[in-house]
DNA sequence: AGGGTTCCCTGTTGGC
DNA sequence: TGCCAACAGGGAACCC
């Protein structure tokens, strides 16, 4: 599941990838997940790659953006040939190590043979044509905008905090494999409501997002669980093996040995230490 | 307006 | 063992 972490592994590994490449053409495979007109970024060259929160912007020589959100599934693989794209491994939910697969949704040609694969089993999301990058409303929270006084500010919902945290207007980033080592990590129960949190609580929430978040940037991203992520050679990431609640439901606390709980926030499932988090 | 629910999709899981 | 309903999940769209 793509989250900040994820997003800016694959932005760091597609700059050295990507930039100066001139667009030759668009496969779409499926229409709904490339909606705009392929002609509108044809021979424009890859200037730079930005992201904020879930969402890469490809920024385009001829002043366009290319919009990308992964949403659940979503991955984006670089192959030298795109004519015969081969990778060391499987690539996940592709059932094959070769390019396209039946869950590759859009295929991007460079001048130079080599080629941008976006596979998306769930076919949620997408990949937009801008003027401009798309971005949720929050700040982002590797930016310096994401300060302390800025988050206690977004603590002014009397909703529960792990649904604040994940909110993208409020900060844009965090999804569910973070929101739960945060609150782990600051001891916060995920059911409090937001706005009844001490200021010693936020303050450790805010300390605790930053630390998850930068965990996640340096080993990689998660390929925890269904391990769909992968990086844009298909390698996987490494902060499953670091993170402390996120489907470890049932086993032990790593601070105290309690049984992890899971239960629903939301229609998400969260999961916490029922001692240590109160 | 803010808070809550449903839906989009398809691979996986679990009950019978 | 095999079938099939239930489940999972980010975020837009919807309702109250």
């Amino acid at each position: 599941m793509p989250e900040l972490p994820e997003i800016e592994t694959i932005r760091n590994i597609l700059k050295k990838d990507l930039i100066g490449k001139k667009i030759d053409k668009i496969d779409i495979l499926f229409k709904k997940q490339f909606p705009d007109e392929p002609a509108l970024v044809i021979s424009a060259k890859i200037v730079d790659i930005l992201r904020t929160g879930k969402v890469l912007s490809i920024k385009l020589s001829n002043g366009k953006y290319l919009n990308i959100h992964l949403k659940l599934s979503g991955q984006l693989l670089f192959a030298k040939n795109a004519n015969h794209a081969v990778f060391p491994q499987e690539i996940p939910m592709a059932a094959s190590n070769k390019l396209p697969a039946r869950s590759t949704r859009v295929v991007i040609h460079f001048k130079d043979g080599s080629g941008l694969f976006f596979n998306e089993i769930r076919k949620f999301g997408w990949i937009k044509v801008s003027d401009k990058p798309e971005r949720a409303k929050g700040v982002d929270v590797l930016s310096s905008d994401f300060t302390k006084e800025y988050f206690q500010s977004k603590m002014n919902s009397s909703r529960q905090i792990k649904i604040v945290l994940m909110d993208q207007d409020r900060l844009a980033g965090v999804g569910n494999i973070y929101a739960n080592d945060a609150l782990f990590e600051a001891r916060v129960n995920p059911e409090k409501k937001a706005n009844l949190l001490t200021k010693t609580e936020t303050g450790h929430l805010y300390e605790a997002v930053k630390k998850v978040i930068q965990l996640g940037v340096k080993y990689s991203g998660s390929s925890g669980g269904d391990k769909m992520y992968v990086l844009p050679d298909g390698s996987a990431g490494g902060y499953q093996r670091y993170s402390s609640v996120y489907q470890k439901e049932g086993k032990p606390c790593v601070r105290c040995k309690t049984l992890i709980k899971r239960i629903k926030q939301g229609g998400r499932s969260s999961f916490f230490c029922p001692k240590c988090q109160k």
